[in-house]
DNA sequence: TCAATACGATAACATAAGATAAGAAAAAAG
DNA sequence: CTTTTTTCTTATCTTATGTTATCGTATTGA
């Protein structure tokens, strides 16, 4: 049940039995309703969560609009991260975008286990060094690409399939357009 | 000498004397002139180092052009941290935009500290986790603020007057827009 | 010191994006 | 199955940005 989440894991150390065991009894399934949050803004950030089955969508708000910023995926973990290493309020919001099936653990107890085994010390460092180059050929894309030219990154990308699933204007906000910007987009990368 | 880089390090997590010496033969001074390299696109970086005075920016090539992501200033790690991790050639090239004096260490002394010793491993983690949180930041101040929206985060920073020494086109290149945009903006702005 | 280069402001024009609204299509809810 | 809601496209209008070029000034380097 768990195995999954451990492979992930071990992708970027490898843990022995023990070591896994240490995290095991803090596991738990949970399933979650379409729209149902997983983290919240302005609420102090507890949990993470591996996503098994599903697929979630991580937002701001900006003059009262919701601006996704980000897709969650199976085989992922999910959660304010930030707000948990912080331990201040979130300032997104994670939501369900489907029926969503993770497996839940306390921020608390990952930070003992990176506090008490080098294992998991260095998954945290890895971890940590892996979201931040996603985020570093994030941040490039949106400063040196003109918005057409993200857009076709994306649809270059492995995920299309998945993507054709989201709503489009969330997709939008994650280029950092309007919805009414994308569809025009759109529209001219097919005539060309 | 190295008091600072130490101090600096030690915000992430305290060391004893032993651990810091543990890293002290490695360090080297440097001294780099203007416009001088420090990483270069296309080659794998083997070393970081501790700005003590002077800056840096760090740059993409696209399409011929030079586009400037990011500035080192004095107190802080500059490098080409992701290139040195994956030990993939470097997408980026950091340049000296003034005379800088650093402390130049191999990124393999720091990747040999985070295997063998606790405190420098929780360091490495801290410091991803902090690298990834400003980058964070950095991408949605991207995704939901406008071209002017970002300019006035940039000026009502504690940066102004360093900013006002780096050349206005490189700061048009981190903000995500051209020269003349930003030219504009400033116009327009002085106005209001 | 002088010449070459880099820099920033501005203008003119073309292009693309934002805002808004309307309508069709698709999906969800009852 | 029908109704309601959501989603997407399209059109119009306005505005901001990109592109290119010019000009005066500041900086740099020989």
């Amino acid at each position: 049940m768990y195995s999954s989440f451990r492979n992930n894991i071990e992708k970027f150390v490898k843990l022995t039995d023990a070591e896994w065991d240490l995290m095991v009894p803090y596991l738990e399934i949970r399933k979650l309703k379409k729209h149902e949050l997983f983290a919240e803004q302005g609420k102090v950030a507890g949990e993470l969560c591996f996503v098994l089955e599903g697929m979630l969508r991580q937002y701001y708000m900006k003059d009262g609009e919701e601006k996704t910023t980000y897709f969650f995926f199976d085989n992922h973990l999910a959660g304010a991260y930030f707000s948990c290493i912080s331990q201040k309020p979130s300032l997104l919001t994670i939501e369900a975008l489907s029926e969503c099936k993770v497996i839940v653990f306390p921020y608390k107890v990952l930070k003992e286990l990176f506090e008490t085994n080098m294992a998991w010390q260095t998954f945290g460092r890895l971890l940590a060094e892996y979201l931040a180059m996603g985020l570093e050929d994030r941040m490039v894309e949106l400063l040196i690409l003109s918005p057409e030219e993200r857009y076709l990154e994306l649809v270059k990308g492995n995920k299309t399939k998945i993507m054709e699933r989201i709503p489009q204007h969330y997709i939008a906000n994650y280029l950092g357009l309007t919805p009414v910007s994308l569809s025009r987009i759109r529209n001219r990368v097919v005539k060309k």
